[in-house]
DNA sequence: GCCGTTTTCGGCCCGACTGTTTTCAGTCG
């Protein structure tokens, strides 16, 4: 029973519940989503905590009381939940493949089951193309149009989508907006704002007196492909890269309580508006408001954090991972910034599967301010790539000697390799050619099907020749979202093992930016931060445009809340010559 | 159903928009 398995549940006995009626449903309905949400984001497997710790180890879960942890005990032990089955008996619809569609709720959805016998997707399409649901009580015209779009939209398959590629379009209709000089002031904020890898959709906020003029303008979009609602405050469009875009235009007064808000996450707004309870405040979208009801500090975010006992935190933090504590006592951690990336440590050039020249990618690396960047191409086995042999190295480095030359003064460039770490744990070029390098980069890229002790020996093998630098995207997964790109769940690998090995033997752990890798991603660096263990944030850029990725490297590590002084590529050349040296 | 150095009982976020409403319920974020 997995935890994918267990949320879902959880979650449906939620929608199912939200249909009964006894005092305080609500509140359990909401236990069991947040229960759900809980697991479902968990990288602990849920059976394997209840069997190593039992009943208390489940309750230790933030949002598992008795009941939930009882739920799981008798989940993993049976595969089954009588509560589960007796509201199914009740309610024996596929309730979260139906709740999935947009408009239709556990309401609606049970009206339908019980008017129409829908019970799941394939019901709801045919009853909505033989026009069978306009007409029932509550249901009109609209509201089939509605879901039958919302249909489509599920079976094209978008959902929440690589930030990576999302972010810049997202700017791009930001600057659209700002430059209409209908506004004061517009900003992203929302998952984008928090640097989340993937988001589900995006949320703009804008200071104006000519709200409906400002949704006309953004209605009218190129980017957008469907005005899904348009009122003077708040519009919300479905952008042609198969993405939900909401706009909500405010008050100066409000916007900074907007900001904080909308930025989220749910959990940590909870936790901040309980503390402005606790204050005798309100806290809303509008404001923060006093009991006399007066606005006191609604401008802005600070203001509102301010008023509220707490130290403003970026928002990479807000997820409600002990962050609001930290904030009251003024402990937020000054995590690094994309300002203090002094180089890139690992790109590629068109000698493997790179598409840019060494000189391209030196000139690009200049144009970052970077002090240094590293060379590290693909090694022989990575045969698709052009991977290179101990002699092709040689001679490559003949022709950075004379690139470096030619940039002297302005950028230095590092020998190095993005060198396989072979099945048995032994790397794919000569001992030799490797020591000649100021960088080895070394990372899987093949055998991903290993188990997890084999693959964890493997890696801590190559460790120990003494010559690895840097290990590279450690998890190996590939993020990708429904459309374009292709996802890869991670190897088996046990990354406090590696992180042990990887201390003794001074390798630094790569935060990998490429938008559909950022690996490690937020929760391993949390884990692995008490390390003595340093991080390199590197693009893996295979062309000069990918150098830009560098911020989503940096947002991962901030959502990691990592700080300066665990990032290799922080260091000025002499301070990282001293450690790649070691 | 969960949670708690002010509580083991009594709280738990709430407003915008829409459709089908003749005054509001459902959905969503």
């Amino acid at each position: 029973m997995d935890n994918k398995k267990v949320a879902e549940i959880f979650d449906e006995i939620a929608s199912m519940l939200s249909l009964e009626d006894f005092p305080n449903v609500r509140f359990e309905v909401r236990a069991y989503r947040k229960a759900a949400l809980m697991i479902s984001t968990m990288q602990e497997p849920v059976d394997e905590i209840y069997r190593k710790g039992g009943i208390k180890a489940l309750m230790e879960i933030p949002g598992i009381g008795t009941t939930m942890s009882r739920h799981i005990e008798e989940l993993v032990n049976t595969g089954r939940l009588s509560k589960y089955e007796k509201l199914k008996k009740k309610y024996p619809i596929d309730m979260t493949s139906l709740t999935a569609v947009p408009g239709l709720g556990a309401k609606k959805a049970i009206l339908l089951y019980r008017k129409i016998g829908i019970k799941n997707r394939e019901d709801l399409k045919k009853a909505i193309e033989a026009h069978k649901i306009k007409g029932l009580e509550g249901f009109g015209k609209k509201s089939e149009e509605v879901m039958r779009e919302g249909l489509l939209m599920l079976e094209s398959g978008s959902g929440r989508q690589i930030l990576g590629y999302v972010l810049p379009v997202a700017e791009k209709i930001v600057d659209k907006i700002d430059r209409s000089g209908l506004v004061e002031k517009v900003m992203i904020a929302g998952s984008a704002r928090r640097m989340r890898e993937t988001v589900g959709d995006i949320d703009i906020l804008a200071i104006s007196k000519r709200g409906p003029e400002v949704m006309d303008f953004f209605a009218n979009m190129d980017e957008v492909s469907k005005v899904i609602q348009k009122g003077p405050t708040k519009s919300s469009v479905f952008l042609k890269i198969g993405l939900n875009c909401d706009l909500r235009v405010l008050e100066p007064l409000s916007f900074g309580a907007a900001v904080q808000y909308f930025t989220g996450s749910r959990d940590h707004n909870i936790q901040v508006r309980q503390i402005a309870i606790d204050k005798g405040y309100k806290l809303n979208e509008y404001g923060l408001f006093n009991k006399s009801n007066k606005n006191i500090g609604g401008i802005s975010e600070e203001s509102i954090y301010e008023k509220l006992g707490m130290q403003w935190m970026p928002p990479e933090m807000r997820e409600d991972r002990g962050e609001v504590k930290l904030a009251l006592e003024h402990r937020i951690p000054k995590l690094v910034e994309l300002a203090d990336i002094k180089g890139d440590l690992h790109t590629h050039t068109k000698e493997t599967d790179g598409v840019n020249t060494l000189e391209e990618m030196a000139d690009a690396a200049i144009r970052h301010g970077y002090e240094y960047f590293a060379t590290t191409n693909h090694s022989k086995s990575e045969h698709i790539a052009k991977g290179m042999d101990d002699k092709k190295f040689k001679a490559y480095f003949k022709k950075v000697d004379k690139v470096r030359k030619s940039v002297e003064g302005k950028i230095d460039i590092l020998y190095g390799a993005e060198v396989d770490i072979l099945k048995d744990g032994s790397l794919d070029l000569e001992d030799e050619t490797l020591k000649q390098m100021d960088c080895v980069v070394a990372s899987v890229h093949t055998s991903f099907n290993m188990n997890e002790k084999d693959m964890t020996d493997r890696v801590i093998r190559a460790f120990s020749s003494g010559l690895v630098d840097i290990f590279a995207h450690p998890t190996g997964r590939l993020i990708g979202d429904m459309k374009m790109h292709k996802a890869r769940a991670g190897y088996a690998i046990d990354l406090e093992r590696v992180a042990e090995a990887a201390e003794e033997n001074h390798v630094a752990l790569e935060i990998n930016a490429f938008p559909d890798r950022t690996d490690l991603n937020d929760t391993n660096i949390m884990l692995l931060s008490k390390y003595k263990v340093m991080f390199s944030i590197n693009t893996d850029s295979h062309s000069i445009s990918h150098m830009d990725f560098m911020r989503y490297g940096v947002g991962t590590a901030r959502r990691g809340w990592l700080k300066k002084d665990k990032v290799l590529n922080a260091l000025n050349l002499i301070s990282l010559q001293k450690i790649l040296a070691k």
